[in-house]
RNA sequence: GCCGAUUUAGCUUAGCUGGUGGAGCGUGGGACUGUUAAUCCCAAGGUCGAGGGUUCGAACCCCUCAAUCGGCGCCA
């Protein structure tokens, strides 16, 4: 039963003029009573398969003519390699087989209009596409747009694994099930736990610095939940998070990792995806300049400055939301980093810089193309003496975060870290025009079906 | 939480100042020997999102509700 011929080795003329077996699932189906063209799909590829009624008989041929859209399917054949065919190559039946039948009182519902349904009148994908779409997602799967998406996603998550393995990185993961908030509490899904409430983690951040004084440098991919009820194209509830955390660093040296990463999951999917960016319409070279350059860094007075320049009201010392952040990214043909964010804008944990104390030693990695904030990190406060001082000040109650203040009584160091966002960064880099295309079953404030 | 919009057949939609809801795709039947999201002929398929109101008469006007979509804030 195991599969060992592809259709995207047949396309690339591996098997000309030889007899292979095909399977896979019908994705288009034409012709006459002579003959019929269908066309099949597998996760590599499309090809034209003509089934003649001569070659198959007449009662198989009957069969061929009445099969429906997304039957699974056995066809033999030869290669014959024809202009006439799209991708080069066709296969001409010797014999063909239903697996899977499809119900003709319930067709394939994803068909032509309602993929047209999530085109705009310029052509434009629509920012997810349809609520039809959306509910018939498990069917939706199978387009070629989202196969493309979903292969694009595993090498983005392939690459930041061989990243951090290269840099020496240790794999750990963070419990799911939290008590206490990374980011403000009003974002926490709340779980039933045996009687008490527990809560659905925002970040893997606290207890990887709990374990930074064991491995040192370490790295996670793993799903973030927060329960903002954001309706934007950037946003899903549960999100799958990249994160690191290592001991003895600066911010400047976190972002350098930051830089690093992201570069190295720009050049992976051109390396490894060429083909599926190209059918996404993807501008190669702009993934090259993406992979090839270096981030430049700018400080968030700069930020405010250059905002102010261009006449937005933007005030020092609050913090820089999407539509500022857009205008920013309009000035840059690669990522950029924000450091330093005033002290008042951002949570107790940022260490604060010696050398003034109204800043934390943070950084944003912003996306170009209007795509916004990918990366966000920093060093964390590390002495107990100063932790406490900034829980006071910002007024956070210090219970939930008692094993967290723990950890910094038994030899602190300097540390930090960053969490990416993979989703953001598979969107971006796809040119999704919604986070939504980029992972398999979105969830947002509004939708967790199917 | 706030602002804006949408809801008509399985899907995509047309429906004028309120006067018997049309079409394309798909499905079913038929024709066709090289089709390119094939084409041609025929058929079935609708309590117009739900509830209420105005009216002789409502898909259309008014109210309430629901679902969904887009945007903002917040963030990755």
């Amino acid at each position: 039963m195991v599969k060992t011929i592809w259709i995207g080795d047949v396309q690339s003329g591996k098997y000309d003029d030889q007899e292979v077996e095909l399977k896979g699932w019908i994705k288009r189906e034409r012709g006459s009573n002579k003959m019929r063209f269908i066309v099949l799909r597998d996760s590599t590829g499309t090809i034209q398969c003509v089934v003649k009624k001569d070659a198959i008989g007449e009662e198989l041929f009957l069969e061929v003519k009445n099969v429906l859209i997304e039957t699974s399917v056995i066809i033999n054949g030869i290669v014959n390699a024809d202009e006439r065919a799209d991708g080069g190559h066709e296969l001409i039946a010797t014999s063909f087989e239903i697996i899977g039948p499809v119900n003709p009182d319930r067709p394939f519902p994803i068909n032509k209009e309602a993929l047209d349904s999530a085109v705009d009148e310029d052509g434009e994908l629509m920012p997810g596409g349809s609520e039809f779409l959306l509910d018939n997602r498990h069917l939706y799967l199978r387009t070629s747009r989202m196969t493309s998406m979903l292969k694009l996603r595993s090498s983005a998550f392939g690459a930041i694994h061989n990243y951090f393995r290269n840099e020496d990185f240790i794999e750990y993961q963070a419990p799911n099930f939290v008590t206490g908030a990374v980011e403000g509490g009003s974002t926490l899904f709340e779980v039933p736990y045996f009687g008490r409430t527990a809560y659905l983690t925002q970040s893997w951040q606290l207890y990887a610095e709990a374990a930074m004084p064991a491995l040192e440098r370490l790295y996670t991919i793993a799903p973030s939940f927060r329960a903002e009820k954001s309706r934007t194209r950037r946003h899903l509830t549960e999100f799958w998070h990249a994160e690191m955390e290592m001991a003895w660093a600066t911010n400047d040296e976190i972002m350098a990792h930051g830089e690093g990463v992201v570069r190295h999951v720009a050049r992976t999917l051109l390396e490894e995806q060429e083909k599926e960016l190209t059918s996404l319409d993807r501008d190669l070279d702009l993934i090259a300049r993406y992979a090839d350059n270096p981030y430049p860094r700018m400080r968030y007075d700069e930020a405010v400055e250059i905002l102010q320049a261009k006449g937005d009201d933007v005030e020092w010392g609050q913090d820089l939301d999407y539509s500022k952040e857009k205008i920013l990214t309009q000035d840059f043909d690669v990522p950029h980093f924000l450091t330093h964010y005033p002290k008042i804008a951002k949570p107790f944990y940022h260490r604060v810089d010696p050398d003034d104390d109204n800043y934390v030693l943070c950084h944003d990695l912003l996306a170009p193309e209007g795509y916004g904030e990918i990366i966000g990190g920093g060093e964390r406060t590390w002495s107990e003496e100063e932790i406490l001082a900034r829980l006071e000040e910002e007024g956070t109650d210090k219970e939930p975060y008692q094993f967290y203040i723990d950890t910094r009584s038994y030899g602190g160091v300097p540390h930090g870290g960053f969490g990416l966002g993979v989703d953001r960064v598979v969107s971006w880099l796809a040119g999704a025009t919604h986070i939504r295309e980029v992972i398999p079953f979105p969830r947002t404030s509004r939708r967790v079906t199917p």
